[in-house]
RNA sequence: GCGCCGAUAGCUCAAUUGGCAGAGCAUUUGACUCUUAAUCAACAGGUUCCGGGUUCAAGUCCCGGUCGGCGCACCA
């Protein structure tokens, strides 16, 4: 089959629905288009035909009368999902459908495979998963899901840029893997006959930035887990991070807070959402409480990283969680919260004062060295980000790593790894900092 | 990793207590000058995921495997 190799393309599908929603049935616009996109649906009918092109932007109807369409008979034998090139005038059917009126048109290409039941689409998982070529044309919502994933990222870029951080990359193979408590990928250098790790957060990297001088840093990239795989949770996805010299961390909640309403407002033009059936608003400001508060309030006394840990494994124990000999009192506290609080947790929020056990790389609060300065922020019961005022002192960098390796020997996989070449760049001093990373 | 469920025509799905494997759409052929999942008529289309077993007889029951979905666990 000799297909053209090029199509003098002019007018897409949506752009015409837009243009032309003033003609009145049966009025014929005098203009003429040149469209082109795939036919996912042929209604033939003598010397008539219609059929429905779909195109990146939306679709459009075919017309074809046998008396002006070349070629008519061949049309009307066409495949569905081929690839048509048309040339038409704009009009608006009896019937009241917008259609190009096709002159002339060319096969572009032949589609070998159908798109699916023309009503039932393709519900195959393993096809569409395997082939998303196929479901981004049977199923529509798969499409839109992945044009506003592409306006997020770049609406997320934009407003970084716009507040003054400096994009960078950081090394994806590292020789430690480390910045956050997962379980790496593991990988080989050839060259250097030495393993590798794919990262697990690019934080330490960027951190280093802030030591040398850098005041306000991002980066959006790929990270890997070595975690289970469900449509939620992808093996690598993608993160923001971003560290700000100077900024409190009151700065860094309202700066994400305003990050997410506004991204929100770029590509969907409101702060009004909904998921799974059930709505929330991004629009700001976000309450913000401390995560013993919220624990406190739900089991109705008061709880926080001082109370005894006892109490607290009793407390798990009635949701039917066992505390590991390993869990202080903090890792109990948070426990509790995502088991108690999943409630609270479903209209945006930020939980604060995070328990300095559970930090590793975050500084101590000034009103509790047993906290840190960290928040996390939450909506619709999912994580949305962390922050946190970085912890800049070396000795006790080195010491919360040492805690860590202790874990680590007692048997906690994710425990991170002792960095010794970041603990030396904090010796180096640092400027006061807070850092972001917001996961998905 | 554990538990539950599923796999039948190119696609979406049926098939009663074990008793000749079916429909719609798509494909092929024909009719039709305003259709909208067009309609009407006809033809064709099968290793019932794979391998064993029980039975006169297995899509159906039993055992093993592969692939997938959901839940749990892990996590963002």
């Amino acid at each position: 089959m000799t297909t053209p190799y090029t199509f003098d393309h002019n007018a897409f599908a949506a752009a015409l629905q837009a243009t032309y929603g003033h003609l009145t049935d049966g009025e014929e616009s005098g203009d003429v288009v040149n469209v082109a996109g795939r036919v996912m649906l042929l209604r033939s009918q003598g010397k008539l035909a219609f059929a429905t092109l779909r195109d990146s932007s939306g679709e459009i109807q075919l017309f074809l009368l046998s008396a002006v369409a070349e070629n008519f008979e061949e049309f009307t034998k066409l495949h569905l999902g081929d690839w048509v090139g048309v040339t038409g005038e704009v009009v608006r059917t009896k019937r009241g459908e917008l259609s190009v009126k096709v002159h002339t048109w060319v096969r572009l290409a032949e589609a070998l495979h159908n798109f699916g039941d023309k009503w039932a689409g393709i519900a195959d998982f393993d096809l569409r998963y395997r082939h998303r070529e196929a479901d981004l044309w049977a199923n529509p919502e798969t499409r839109q899901a992945l044009t506003r994933r592409s306006a997020v990222v770049r609406a997320v870029r934009q407003r970084c840029w716009d507040q003054g951080f400096m994009e960078v990359e950081t090394p994806i193979l590292n020789a430690v893997p480390t910045g956050a408590a997962a379980r790496p990928f593991r990988t080989h250098h050839n060259a250097l006959d030495s393993a590798f790790f794919l990262r697990i957060a690019p934080e330490l990297w960027l951190k280093r930035l802030v030591v040398g001088g850098y005041e306000r840093v991002f980066e959006l990239g790929r990270v890997f887990r070595n975690e289970g795989v469900s449509p939620r949770h992808n093996p690598e996805f993608t993160s923001l991070e971003l560290y700000a010299a100077y900024w409190n961390y009151e700065d860094m909640m309202t700066f994400t807070e305003e990050l997410v309403a506004g991204v929100a407002l770029d590509v969907l033009g409101t702060t009004e959402v909904e998921y799974q059936g059930r709505p929330f608003s991004f629009a700001t400001p976000w309450p913000r409480r401390t995560m013993a508060e919220l624990v406190s309030e739900t089991l109705g006394e008061s709880l926080s990283v001082h109370t005894p840990r006892e109490r607290l494994v009793e407390l798990l124990a009635r949701y039917d969680v066992t505390a590991q000999p390993s869990w202080g009192p903090g890792r109990c506290l948070e426990e509790l919260l995502g088991e108690a609080c999943g409630e609270q947790l479903w209209h945006p929020i930020f939980v604060t004062d995070f328990p300095v056990e559970i930090s590793p790389l975050a500084r101590r609060h000034q009103a509790d060295p047993e906290l840190t300065e960290r928040f996390e922020s939450y909506a619709a019961g999912r994580e949305l980000s962390n922050g946190f005022s970085e912890l800049i002192d070396p000795v006790d960098q080195r010491a919360r790593f040492e805690d860590q390796a202790r874990l680590a020997a007692a048997g906690d996989d994710e425990a991170m790894q002792i960095d010794e070449d970041f603990v030396k760049s904090l010796e180096w001093g640092t400027a006061p900092d807070r850092g972001l990373g917001r996961r998905h």
